[in-house]
DNA sequence: CACGGAAATTGACGGTGTCAACATCGTTGG
DNA sequence: CCAACGATGTTGACACCGTCAATTTCCGTG
């Protein structure tokens, strides 16, 4: 019984992710948290505000797991071009393997009445978006790309489409859906693929006829 | 002190959609949507068999209102490429218009524990995506597109690749998550040309360095 | 016009987030 | 060495929620 969790914090936080993994439930009770962790229902008031503060350190959490899980995707990879495919993959992998957890990450109950979310989850979720960016401008330096490496429009928009690009994909695909007839495991490539030739490209027309 | 209303089940859906672009809370409780029927808050379960089916129509609401919205902006509009502009701001608008609505649409509040969502719900979102769909037709029609009219899988990988982008898009936007220094007005555009042109498209790269 | 079923009501139960009051512990200053 | 204090954890309470059960009211049909 004693008195003084050693880091009660990190042991929330730890409990809530299992319960998020195990039950694929986001929508968990701060009580059911306090109970796994073994304190009383009103411990957790002692290191978060809200509920809402303890959900957003899980949502943290989730997004640095996604961007490890980025980065090692294509860490051996030096081409841009195929390293994106990879990232393309392994992100909406990421999602479908963890659906209830991206859906934490991603969905709105962790936004206040005015759409804000907690910074730390803000900071987290920008940080991942950093393996992309980099690889984008990797990419532009090779001139892999449709802009520049200095064209710092051209990189915010390249990337602002591949990300929606991607969490669009990967909210279809965790929520079953997409409701296509396309095979799931190369949805992605097929979605990178178009982005990458142009969906107004004439010259790409003959060769897609045939996978 | 009728105990007969005429159509509560009608009227409930109406509450709720009231409550949701009100209070901008896609969190409402059962209770508040009969109160606001002036009900009492067992009547709901005559017409719903859940809190989730009441959800449930009220996303449905959404997607036919969404379906509207889209149709509305490009019917008048011959050129497809031109519509397909038209359809991604209006979808951006309505997201940004409708946050909480557009939320409960596509958030995970109405998935069971195994992630299925009702079949209204779904019933009437694939009927807005239609939208997209027969603009895609066209355009492929009139050789706008890179995939022919008769390639059904180069069609279902246009349409997923543009939902996905707008769904995405529309996210961000609506959770003030996008953190870009673009103009919020002009993210649509962005980011529907970028699909079109193709990020790896080295024939747009002098041309986009200036606005 | 009785009556049976649909529709709405009241009441209850377990669960939840959060606040307030109280108990316990480790640490620090005398 | 120990008293006191602040941080941490506990118990209890409150209002609210979703849902089930029992009851009451109403309308259409025989």
């Amino acid at each position: 019984m004693a008195y003084h969790h050693h880091d009660l914090h990190r042991a929330l936080v730890d409990a809530a992710l299992d319960l998020v993994t195990e039950e694929q439930a986001w929508d968990f009770s701060l009580r059911k948290v306090a109970r796994r962790a073994g304190v009383s229902h009103n411990a957790p008031y002692n290191h978060f505000t809200d509920k809402r503060a303890l959900l957003a350190e899980v949502a943290a959490s989730g997004f640095r797991l996604l961007q490890q899980h980025l980065f090692a995707a294509i860490a051996d990879e030096p081409d841009a071009k195929q390293a994106l495919f990879r990232l393309a993959n392994a992100y909406v992998d990421f999602a479908s393997d963890n659906p209830a957890l991206y859906r934490l990450m991603f969905g709105p109950m962790l936004a206040d009445g005015h759409q804000n979310r907690p910074d730390v989850t803000i900071e987290a979720g920008a940080k991942a978006k950093t393996v992309l960016v980099g690889l984008l401008q990797r990419g532009a330096a090779a001139a892999a790309f449709s802009f520049h490496p200095e064209n710092t429009e051209g990189l915010e928009t390249a990337h602002l489409t591949v990300w929606s690009a991607l969490h669009g994909l990967a909210s279809f695909v965790v929520d079953r859906k997409a409701e296509t007839n396309l095979p799931e495991g190369k949805l992605a490539d097929l979605v990178l693929t178009l982005l990458l030739n142009g969906l107004a490209n004439p010259k790409n027309r003959e060769s897609q006829d045939n996978g």
